[in-house]
DNA sequence: GCCTCCATTGGCATAATATTCCAATATAGT
DNA sequence: ACTATATTGGAATATTATGCCAATGGAGGC
């Protein structure tokens, strides 16, 4: 990946769906070599995908949770097992391994207070082998780019 | 905001750069209504933008950092100050503002350890005004998806 | 310093897609 | 049941993507 390669991305990380054709003027090529870039970084996996970025207030699920989790026991088994449970739960929609004390950091949606209460108990402590769970609330958002920043 | 709102919504989120054709098809719409259905959801902010997601390894910044910030004093200076401040910074992706002992969540993407440590002494703490910081870096991905879940 | 080779580029023709308009259909309120 | 309003589907047109081929540029060898 060059500087070219990296512009194109940032640029699509900004808008995934501008034209092929503004995307080339851009980066100073024309619409061919540029094309081919962009198919280049999607085959090789450097571009993982294109999403829409949703107002989740709009759509129905205003509350955004960060949820840090500890497990049990750290055995081969019980940590394959809980992986594989939270990648399931639909209101989870990231999940990292976390260093510290903590084992997990998970992002959550859920429409309100009772729901995330619901979500705890039917999806998150049924999964079994959870040792804590540490929960906080986003207030209010102060910035969220998708742009990497030029290296 | 209706189901076939959401469906559209959901479908972009998965492919972001489908064609107005299969993602008409994938609701059952003709493309006509289903491009205008978009656009409306474009104007009215809820769908916010279209972003490529990257591998951030790929790109060359393989390290993501989970940072919690807390603020020596909570006067209003002070936090829009912090606010403005961060928002600028080029290797903070997204901060949140929290509920609980700390008072923001800052995700994070550097190079190496190194890079980390050089962002944390020029670009965090020349902010000014910070009581405390906590890392915590991301050892795996277990699930990272944009797709919301059906309401 | 020149030449050769390989990767990358630009332009053009064609195919696919988006966009706009209008008539038809469905929906909600009275 | 009737009217007003919003939403839909289809066809024509404008944009855009895509694939091919010749041309260009740069790195390494002589």
């Amino acid at each position: 990946m060059d500087q070219k390669d990296r512009q194109i991305v940032r640029a699509l990380q900004r808008d995934a769906r501008m034209t092929n054709q503004d995307l080339a003027a851009e980066v100073n090529l024309s619409p061919s070599p540029c094309l081919r870039r962009v198919r280049n970084l999607e085959k090789s996996g450097a571009i993982r995908g294109y999403a829409a970025l949703v107002d989740e207030a709009a759509y129905g699920l205003p509350v955004t949770v960060f949820v840090r989790v500890s497990l049990a026991r750290h055995t081969e088994e019980a940590v394959q097992q809980f992986e594989a449970a939270v990648a399931r739960v639909d209101q989870v929609l990231e999940c990292f391994v976390m260093t510290g004390v903590q084992d997990y950091l998970l992002r959550v949606v859920v429409a309100d207070l009772p729901d995330y209460e619901r979500f705890v108990r039917r999806r998150l402590h049924t999964i079994g082998g959870i040792a804590s769970i540490d929960t906080s609330f986003v207030y209010g958002v102060v910035k969220r780019t998708s742009v990497l920043p030029v290296v």
